[in-house]
DNA sequence: TGCTTGGTGGCGTCATGGTGCAAGTATAGT
DNA sequence: ACTATACTTGCACCATGACGCCACCAAGCA
């Protein structure tokens, strides 16, 4: 009953502890980049490196039509993509950088937890 | 139906082009992080810091047990954690820094794509 | 041989959400 | 006004998967 090695936490302890990680690891975000076409979507437009249009996607995609303009406004909707109407046309870019930085965030959230622990056993937290 | 300034590839030269992006944005890995419950217990093993059973981590965020056990069967197959079965134990463990260089990888394959877009007009690629 | 503990797996239920078609809206051009 | 373009949205269908209950199995112990 009591783990292999002497330990930080206890996971009652732990869930208690408010973590800059429990904000980043966002189900939301993640879920959007979670699904098969949505990330093909994606990854055509950060290869792309410029707006592009609803239209222009479908067509190198062969998704439906509706579907990539459902997903672009999903990503846009999360804030992955930027999304910029010009007569009635929509060119949507995605923001690079930003989830690139939200990224390194999370991996710099990650290391943060590591066996520094002691915070963890002052069980000041809120899951 | 031209975009709104000069700018990289067109959509279908992106779409062929193939990225590190690609394996690194990988659907089944987010998937398994995406989910709300999942990513608490990955949370809880992280904030913890040592390998914990099903048992201990079922008591203390007030799920049910079969469910907890197949969420963290599902994060060890996804290769998020390690699994280690003693006796009639399982001791799961967060590997935070495999996850934390996949972000940073990740992160880092998103910059790769920026505007250096050469390699993205020779169209040698494959979605 | 029983009994308990720790965990897995099956089943039915339910909610979420992805997909394609078809209809609707809005903008631009003639 | 008419038409074409560029999307958006409603709808029905379907697949996936999360959940809780309960039955099972496997390991340790008396």
């Amino acid at each position: 009953m009591t783990p292999p090695s002497k330990q930080p936490a206890s996971p009652k302890q732990a869930v208690r502890r408010r973590a800059r990680l429990d904000a980043l690891l966002d189900p939301d975000l993640l879920k959007v980049l979670a699904e098969p076409t949505r990330a093909r979507l994606l990854s055509c437009l950060l290869k792309c490196g410029r707006p592009c249009s609803v239209t222009e996607i479908a067509e190198c995609c062969s998704i439906d039509f509706s579907v990539v303009s459902r997903h672009l406004a999903t990503m846009a909707r999360a804030g992955i993509l930027d999304a910029d109407k010009q007569g009635r046309t929509v060119w949507y870019a995605a923001d690079g950088d930003a989830l690139a930085e939200h990224f390194r965030d999370l991996a710099d959230a990650i290391d943060e937890l590591r066996p520094d622990d002691d915070a963890c056993a002052s069980g000041a937290c809120g899951c």
